[in-house]
DNA sequence: TTACCTGCAAAGTCTTTGCACTCTT
DNA sequence: AAGAGTGCAAAGACTTTGCAGGTAA
């Protein structure tokens, strides 16, 4: 499914997201553009970014501990979660791919995909 | 730091996750809870969660997708989310207790541990 | 006795949704 | 013109918290 219609919301949020290259949530996203685009609303964020993500133009990393982030970066990659701080960071790490083959599977899962979360603390909150 | 004190409530609490013998929501618990125990409170039964969790008497399984899920089985597991049902399932697979050390990390986190969540269609759903 | 725990209700955080209006196509 | 997208406010899902009264040690 692509973008059925290009609004001028949509580009914005699109573009934040770029520019921002951190892993913003999606209320951080939203403060951003409320600066240069003060009558957008909450919703049409929300919206918008995940819609982004159906499309694959963006990645959402669901994060347990809070809100959802938003990364400009579409390839899959891990994370790590600073305990302290909160904030999220890329891990330099190769994605493994076969992950799910070396699973003992009696049930019969139908494997899809798999993240990896760590925990940690990151240099400034060390 | 150990339960301060027994109170009936904490005891139905942890019998309840040990008997149940799932992933069991907060909220799934409390259900369970309130049919034998009509009068207590859905707070109680978050505050005990968390400090048995916090005990490691139980195990705290944190979902991005929805609410947090209780276990109790206490050792380190990797589990399955199905993206049909959204029930969390165990995984047979091995923790992999090196993960951490095979990342490349000039930046110098200091890392504590690591989830991996598959994602996947169990038996039931497909 | 006293500090901890409980029940209750309210609030907090993050996100989605219903609705009427607007704008892309 | 049609219907997808927007802004707003309300609601929804999940969880925590303040407070007054109750209870284990």
């Amino acid at each position: 499914m692509q973008l059925k219609r290009n609004t001028l919301q949509k580009s914005i949020v699109l573009k934040t997201v770029h520019d921002m290259k951190c892993h913003a949530s999606a209320d951080e996203v939203y403060d951003v553009i409320k600066k240069i685009y003060p009558n957008i609303s909450r919703a049409t964020v929300y919206r918008n970014l995940n819609e982004l993500t159906k499309n694959n133009e963006i990645k959402k990393i669901e994060v347990p501990e809070g809100a959802d982030r938003f990364d400009h970066r579409c390839f899959d990659h891990y994370h790590i979660r600073c305990i302290k701080c909160g904030k999220i960071f890329d891990i330099e790490m190769e994605y493994i791919k076969d992950l799910e083959k070396t699973i003992r599977n009696p049930q019969g899962f139908e494997f899809i995909g798999h993240d990896i979360m760590f925990k940690g603390t990151c240099p400034t909150c060390k």
